[in-house]
DNA sequence: ATTAATATGTAGACCGATCTGTTATTCACA
DNA sequence: TGTGAATAACAGATCGGTCTACATATTAAT
């Protein structure tokens, strides 16, 4: 593959996570995806055979990929779990809000969409959000937590749960508030 | 208006809270509402001259009622807040895994949807999740919680969450996690 | 070095299906 | 007989997906 072809292949990418982002699964036209990344359709099928549903499952993996990488760089600066976490929703706060409340996780929205309905795009989704739990046991397993696995999986739903009422109520405020009460569970 | 009336009316919005809470907005097509109802087309804007948005708007307000009413019911029973939470996870968990995987939180994918696109759509989810957010405050407050209002957004925040990553992976081991670690909170 | 041949990618018209919404007509009960 | 409600045909737009023609690279042969 040139490098022409793996350029437009991004921006295909990027553009349907985009989309994915604000709207989910259904709110992503393809229209609206070839119109944002410039690239004509025939393309699209040209670089994703496998259609809509190879599309916005790459889009999720890629996206998973890169905010994975984002927490682990900030993993490296944090002397504890909780500072980390506190990090975390701190940046996905920011995100959120300059966005004008549209960028929140690009993984929620498609996981509940699929959850019942396309098996392979469950699949994505349960494997990034698998990615991000590991990594985070991980780290608190590292730091003696006495409970790392629990722990885990209940920080990543906080977390989760907090952008979404976070969009909800298109304030930051309930990110602010659980930022407030995460050290009672680390 | 009649009888028949009011209950082709509570048809529609039945139908339209199982779609939405499965798929969404976007999964929720009318010609399923009108399949899934049984009744016609003509009937929808007769009951919904304000289109897919006041009858998708309805139905998260009346799945709200429903939901908070039900989590009032187990709360006047539960000891304290840990055994009401408990309890809540334990009977959304049940409608999950029974639906199977489909009926989670019947507002949270409409508010993602329409976080950033549907002013009106966005007020009804917002106001929703007030609602519960301000039970479960007014219950922390009444038992005595030094910091109700941080900690029940962050309850509220927890359950979502939680039940986001059921859908997810298709399994209630995350809501087992979470009910394991809620006491830290309370 | 130049040209032919092949693979890679672009481009957009086009298809049937489905989407939300409208309309005119008929039904049924008071 | 008059009004609340049911009914289905219809309209325009958009959906995901396919198709063929064209342009641009890359490779190979002369």
């Amino acid at each position: 593959m040139g490098r022409k072809g793996e350029e437009t292949r991004g921006r295909l990418l990027d553009a349907t996570r985009d989309l994915i982002e604000t709207g989910g699964y259904f709110g992503a036209g393809l229209n609206q995806v070839v119109a944002a990344s410039g690239a004509p359709r025939g393309s699209l099928y040209f670089h994703f055979p496998g259609g809509k549903d190879q599309l916005v499952g790459e889009s999720v993996r890629r996206a998973g990929r890169e905010i994975g990488e984002a927490v682990r760089e900030l993993a490296e600066a944090a002397p504890d779990a909780e500072s980390l976490v506190a990090g975390v929703l701190g940046l996905l706060g920011d995100r959120l809000e300059t966005s004008g409340w549209r960028k929140g996780c690009p993984v929620a929205t498609v996981a509940l969409e699929m959850a019942a309905t396309s098996d392979p795009l469950h699949e994505v989704c349960s494997e990034v959000y698998g990615s991000w739990e590991g990594a985070l046991r991980d780290r608190l397993a590292a730091d003696g937590h006495p409970d790392p696995a629990d722990t885990a999986v209940t920080v990543l739903a906080l977390v989760e749960g907090a952008l979404l009422l976070a969009r909800a109520h298109r304030s930051r405020e309930p990110l602010d508030r659980v930022t407030r009460r995460i050290s009672a569970l680390l």
